[in-house]
DNA sequence: AGCGTGATTTGACCCAGATCATGGCCGCCG
DNA sequence: CGGCGGCCATGATCTGGGTCAAATCACGCT
């Protein structure tokens, strides 16, 4: 299954939901179209995908989607805009889990305990669409390919944890961080050389287990080498390739 | 559903598999004993799960169960050892991703690149329970309970990788590591407060992300404040509300 | 315009843990 | 037996990145 997928989508379908004019472009990067694809976009079973999906948002920059100790009754696909998840310890000190671009699903890991076991913020305007958890399994029960396609999105998930392992130096992980980004905005169809970073730089720090004064130096460092143009949160790739070299050893292939 | 189960196991259903004698002492530690349970272990659609299982092993400590790059058939239930799982990147620096137990499974993170993304190597002597992926999915597809267990594992393994993330020091890591091993071996029923480190320091150090020498050093300050006795590989833990305390911010609850 | 709050950058200093080095222990094998 | 190679422990030294501090900037608000 490709991840260009072509361009039709569930709100494409005949549909009796109401359509807000932007879903086409919405679920153009939907992390479910795959899955529409494969099943055969205009089988009746789909008509219960969106029978389970319901739209939610706005959520302004702050808001939780969830909080940890929620009871899990739904995931959630990024229709729009970036959020984070993180877990709070006892002490109150944050951990940054990930970031969530539009088309990735958050709430994945409370399936097992059964409760929310992060918070999910959005770092700007988001919306998102809600899957009702059980009558997803419900549906993957009866359709192959949805079932194929949670699979898919969980042990991906589970994949994506190791950016974070390992021994690294900063410019290491900084560098395989930018990649990482650049790869999915990439994969949605958004350009992979300039895209604004929805979240502090305290945030990608405290994400790849630096102090943000660290991160800062980094980039100004990578400014200073021609790799990246940055202003703000506003960011130019220069030097992919110089990029990818210096993150390697975190980076897939 | 609990992780404390009722003695009913899949090597007990009348079964047309050689039985080697040692099965139910196996079994009663497997991941899939839960899912069998909630199934109703005396419903004949069980019986396919002994039809997609095969025993294999065994495998000699440093033997590799799988290897990177290998096409993703099948996941592996440890019935008896240990296993690390491990990346090696380009520069030959190996990362160990985590160890696994009796009744924990290994290779749910090959389901989406339908290759293994790591290896996997036995610490000890090591039996497993063989599961083939795609007979599992189309039995999951029939059995909810069976759908519903794999969803929670690999959610179940989403939550574990937070063990590592953090900025924390080598006296956190080293008391979260030691308790977690003993809630898991709990958790399958061995004793949570004496057990055989299969593992090398430089294995456990290089999980955490810290030098081998530290891992050594921390372990005889624990010795030597009385938390734990350790002798070689043989480990007991004598304070452990006082390791708690230590390694409460990486712990859950 | 003036103010306040929070994010970002940059510099100075320090420390937890890495690295280097040494020695002991144990099992294996010729 | 004796040599060799893994592991493990422990001391000495070094350093990447954390911490503290201060200046600047970008805001929205009054």
């Amino acid at each position: 299954m490709r991840s260009s997928v072509p361009p039709f989508q569930l709100a494409e379908l005949p549909s009796s939901i109401a359509d807000d004019g932007d879903e086409t472009r919405f679920c153009g990067t939907c992390a479910f179209s795959s899955a529409c694809i494969a099943a055969g976009y205009d089988k009746p079973e789909l008509a219960e995908l969106q029978c389970l999906v319901e739209h939610v948002g706005p959520f302004c920059a702050g808001e939780h989607i969830f909080r940890t100790g929620d009871p899990f009754r739904a995931i959630f696909a990024v229709r729009g805009g970036t959020v984070k998840t993180r877990m709070v310890d006892k002490d109150g000190r944050e951990q940054v889990l990930g970031f969530y671009l539009p088309g990735e699903v958050i709430g994945l890991n409370a399936i097992y305990p059964e409760r929310f076991p992060c918070d999910a913020v959005a770092l700007d305007t988001a919306f998102f669409c809600r899957f009702s958890f059980p009558a997803m399994s419900a549906l993957a029960s009866r359709v192959p390919a949805v079932q194929q396609h949670l699979f898919r999105m969980l042990s991906k998930e589970l994949g994506s944890a190791s950016l974070l392992a390992g021994d690294h130096s900063a410019d290491e992980r900084v560098a395989a961080f930018l990649m990482d980004l650049a790869s999915r905005y990439a994969a949605r169809g958004f350009s992979a050389t300039h895209f604004h970073l929805s979240m502090s730089r305290g945030d990608i720090a405290n994400y790849l287990r630096l102090a943000a004064e660290t991160v800062s130096r980094v980039l100004s460092r990578f400014r200073a080498q021609k790799l990246i143009q940055i202003e703000g949160r506003e960011l130019h790739l220069l030097d992919v390739p110089g990029l990818r070299a210096i993150g390697q050893a975190l980076l897939p292939d």
